[in-house]
DNA sequence: TGAGAAAATGTACGCGCGTACAGTAAACGT
DNA sequence: ACGTTTACTGTACGCGCGTACATTTTCTCA
């Protein structure tokens, strides 16, 4: 019951030559005879040669793991499946197609951050950062990744003040969009329900939101700003006060910050006797499957998210091959807006 | 800029013993004289010392990686939120526990299926696979498998001709309550929802159902059956159809495979004019995140993804290092009612 | 035909660690 | 006092592969 796997060694024998050969028949290193390519490449079916990635790895002292840390329930719940599958996928098919498997990691949002530690352990050769908080002990776990200038990548998060790698899509003008939007519809007091500005992309939205209104040269100063974080719940227990402004004509269309705390919102005013599209008009973010699932459906801004996964990916990968080619990189992906009934009419 | 990471031969030698005595302090093996260890500890701290995982690796013969291969998008929307994040968290957290990491494998549905190629490699020391399907390409890669006496478990799909390890849910017992939930309701006439019996839960749902039926004195032959494909859209192509029914007096509840498809068919059905809850009944299947979404909310039956997971790591990785302790298991994990909305009324 | 270049292959070693075995020092019993 | 265990530590080797270097074979062109 204790045999050993096939090794190179007895693919050498059957073949009749060194395993150097063998080996370079299988990498494709160096010129080899046609024929004794054949013969090894023979001898490796007939044996159903495996090499051993670990010794392989060991070897070339490279894991070709590309890490992933994310973050733990229920945090990840912020992820809805569209963002975390999407994301993965993503990731995933551009690492296969670079010859890399995924590692990955949950990260307890009070646990120890010890990201460099995956690489002076060798687990991983890159590595992919989601969920990331702008937290003192993230920024200290980052630092110390840049300090040992790891192939590292944020996603959906950026530190103005690091030249850390992101790759983030375009929340400023996604929001614009949608109070453009709004605005065009005939809704005329835009109102903004936010998530908290830990985040990056949360800044993002303030930002165009503001930059919205004053293009449209109104008053960004008594807009109102609600923040929540995220969930659904949150925009659930922003429905009194918002019912509020709506009645008060202080309000007649909200951007949510998620689809989630949009749909809470949603509810919430419905008990209000308050139906989107018709009442209020409102706009969520991430196209979730969510969004399609309420009445009215939820006018969203889409993310690409599979592309976002994909181009991390792609980008610290290759970078990783090329040695120092690597330049650094702060990508914004296209926001695009899908309108459905929730900002369909122009209230009264 | 090619500096290479701290070994154990520095840590030797600034403790000033030998490689092997770093070794034994690090992993805590035979007697060691306390005051060497504490020697050797303060050299690895002081010199950041992190143990190469690809040398030990080497030298242990094992991974020490979990490998979990999940179906590519679109199947993976099979598992919404929920399923996705609490199955894999359960699985993280018990292998994190148990010393292993997670290796994430995507498996293209026409791909072929080379499970067993992840062991050969010695990639993986365990798998965990999810979104099984009963094909031949399938089960072929899953003989290879138990052939080998690989470390490997189903999670959500069971053979039933096969001896492979499982974690399901016990769906059959699930349909049975919602049945007898909705008859207690004063639904008369039960419909159900199915998926295709590639899936084996399609198979216990529909077993669950005729018990209930038969349970019940009912005559299980004329009930309707519809097949969908667990996705919200096929839901919603049925609606036309149930609608017929239920204008007919054939029927006046559904129990469905998914939320998803419940909701669909629900979405459907409120275009007939037709309301869930007061028109007819419906229950769903996952206890998803959208069956809060809906209105009314989706009464549904709530599934223990995360001790799925976790349940199946803990087996598969405890049983890996007692050798041949393992026995090999089948487990069914409870399913729960979740009343809302959708199952509340009776129908007049 | 021979010399030099190019092609093809073999030899040898190291990657960093775990660990069997050998060795040495301390503790014990008589 | 000495043999004998026991506690502790060092020496030595192998894990399976990539690859630098040495060697042999084949080709090229005079």
């Amino acid at each position: 019951m204790e045999e050993r796997p096939i090794s190179r060694k007895e693919v050498a024998r059957l073949a009749g030559v060194s395993e150097a050969t063998v080996s370079r028949v299988l990498n494709g290193v160096g010129p080899i005879k046609e024929e004794t390519r054949q013969r090894v490449l023979e001898a490796a079916a007939a044996l159903h040669y495996v090499p051993s990635a670990i010794a392989q790895q060991f070897a070339r002292r490279r894991s070709g793991n590309l890490g992933i840390i994310l973050p733990l329930l229920p945090k990840v719940n912020l992820f809805a499946t569209h963002y975390f599958s999407e994301l993965l996928s993503g990731i995933g098919a551009t690492a296969k197609q670079e010859g890399y498997d995924l590692l990955l990691f949950f990260q307890g949002h009070d646990e120890p951050r010890h990201y460099d530690r995956l690489f002076q352990a060798q687990k991983i050769d890159a590595c992919i950062i989601l969920g990331a908080q702008d937290v003192p002990a993230e920024r200290e776990a980052l630092k110390e990744l840049h300090a040992a200038s790891r192939a590292f990548c944020l996603i959906s998060q950026r530190y103005e003040d690091e030249p850390y790698n992101t790759v983030d899509a375009d929340h400023a003008s996604g929001v614009r969009a949608a109070v453009k939007h709004l605005l065009e519809k005939g809704y005329e007091r835009i109102g903004l329900l936010n998530g908290p500005s830990v985040y990056s992309n949360s800044r993002d939205r303030l930002e165009g939101f503001r930059q919205a209104l004053a293009e449209q040269q109104l008053a960004a100063s008594d807009a109102p700003v609600l923040i929540g974080n995220y969930s659904r719940k949150s925009g659930y227990s922003h429905a009194d006060q918002v019912a509020m402004l709506i009645r008060k004509g202080e309000l007649d269309a909200i951007v949510a910050g998620s689809d989630r705390m949009a749909i809470g919102l949603l509810q919430g005013l419905k008990e209000h006797g308050l139906t989107a599209g018709i009442h209020y008009g409102l706009v969520g973010c991430d196209d979730s499957e969510g969004s399609r699932l309420t009445d009215p459906a939820l006018t969203s801004l889409t993310v690409p998210f599979y592309e976002a996964g994909s181009e991390a990916a792609a980008r610290l990968l290759t970078s990783a091959s090329d040695e120092e080619a690597e330049s650094g990189f702060q990508l914004k992906l296209p926001v695009q807006l899908v309108v459905r009934g929730s900002s369909a009419v122009r209230p009264l």
